[in-house]
DNA sequence: ATCTATTAATAACT
DNA sequence: TAGTTATTAATAGAT
């Protein structure tokens, strides 16, 4: 239902994934609710997102709906509740252990480290995923980077115009009055001055503001450079 | 989405309620399914029609998404509580969580994914990790690729070895006695055979093993040859 | 987030 | 309950 046809598997791209479960929760939750009044149904709907979030949905009471549930399944062959719970939180527990360790191990592998076990096909897959990642954040750190070199391109060459325009208007007053202008005549000027002398100060308060910034970016851009010996 | 649109507002008539509810069931649920494989997420859904009946669809285990429901919702101001042991169940398998969504981010971003948020000093030691890794998984990698090959040259030596001192011995008997040798005569030349011989024989017997597993071992390296195209 | 070309869902009908 | 079809709704990709 869309410019394209999508296939029905895991979508990659982590940006693209959650960009479209943004789009189809919402869908998914309006049908739901469209199916619980248009056919007087009783709906409940759970999702978590693969980051862990929690949204959830119950044309009623949820724990009505879920108890309702439970009492159904629970008809088919089920004995006990207390044991039953005590095992699926045991059960949930130690699963959540298994995956953190799951984890874990694959972490401190791709930072070369428990890699005895590994076979070489496993080795070359590892260094497959290692280089393809070692390239994707190698490209958003030099977008960055450019990011950052341009942004201090654009500040400089305004800081440049600026200068242009003191330079300028310091040339437009006679070196004879400079000593004066030092001191009262200043607000004489002031309160004669052209508009171009008004926007040049204007600019250069600003421009204090942005040398602020632009002083910060350097530093950023600056500590990495350092890093890299 | 049909030839006329229709309000959300509960059907009165119960047949066409009875169709309605049987198609955009179908269409519900396909949508929750489609959502949890797209997206990774884990959905589940819970029907029950005006008359009862009872449908549900769940992406993982239906208990384990409940459950996993109960926690958060308990966790965001529920104080029905019995003991204190639950709230710790809970604050541990929150803990364990949490460490788990951690772990998965940084897998993700060292796979390249979902480095948005990061600075560049952060995405600086990124990158020096995973060169890091990359660079201990290519030499573990090497190191086997070494300890194959040294390993096929030492079996391949020792056959060649083997090889030179059967056809010594078979040089050794006249080309005469070679016909009567294949019968009963090798039972005699058994008999006298000299230490060479018996030394020989022996190593063949135990080549024949060596044998499998030098094939075995000539396999696993002619795979990830395959591999690299 | 908003916009559309396109696909998917589905209401009415058979 | 299962097709068919005219329409509306959802949404993928682009902005």
């Amino acid at each position: 239902m869309a410019r394209e046809r999508r296939e029905i598997k895991r979508i990659e791209s982590a940006a693209a994934r959650q960009v479209t479960f943004s789009k189809r929760r919402r869908g998914l939750f309006k049908k739901a609710e469209e199916l619980s009044v248009l056919c007087d149904a009783d709906v409940a709907l759970i999702v978590f997102s693969s980051t862990g979030k929690l949204s959830h949905f119950a044309s009623s009471s949820m724990n009505e709906i879920i108890d309702k549930y439970s009492t159904h399944s629970n008809n088919l062959g089920k004995a006990e509740q207390p044991s039953l719970d005590l095992n699926l939180e045991h059960s949930k527990y130690a699963n959540l252990n298994e995956q953190l360790a799951e984890a874990s191990l694959r972490l401190r592998q791709m930072r070369g480290e428990e890699l005895e076990g590994l076979s070489i096909d496993e080795l070359q897959q590892l260094e497959k995923n290692l280089e393809a990642g070692l390239h994707r954040v190698m490209l958003t750190k030099d977008q960055q980077f450019m990011a950052q070199i341009s942004e201090l391109q654009r500040k400089s060459s305004q800081l440049a115009e600026e200068n242009m325009q003191l330079r300028s208007q310091v040339s437009q007053i006679s070196p004879a009055e400079k000593q004066v202008a030092d001191t009262e005549n200043f607000v004489t000027e002031e309160g004669q001055s052209s508009e171009s002398v008004m926007t040049a100060l204007h600019s250069g308060s600003s421009q204090s503001q942005d040398n602020d910034d632009g002083s910060d970016v350097s530093l950023k851009l600056g500590l990495p450079c350092g890093a890299w010996k």
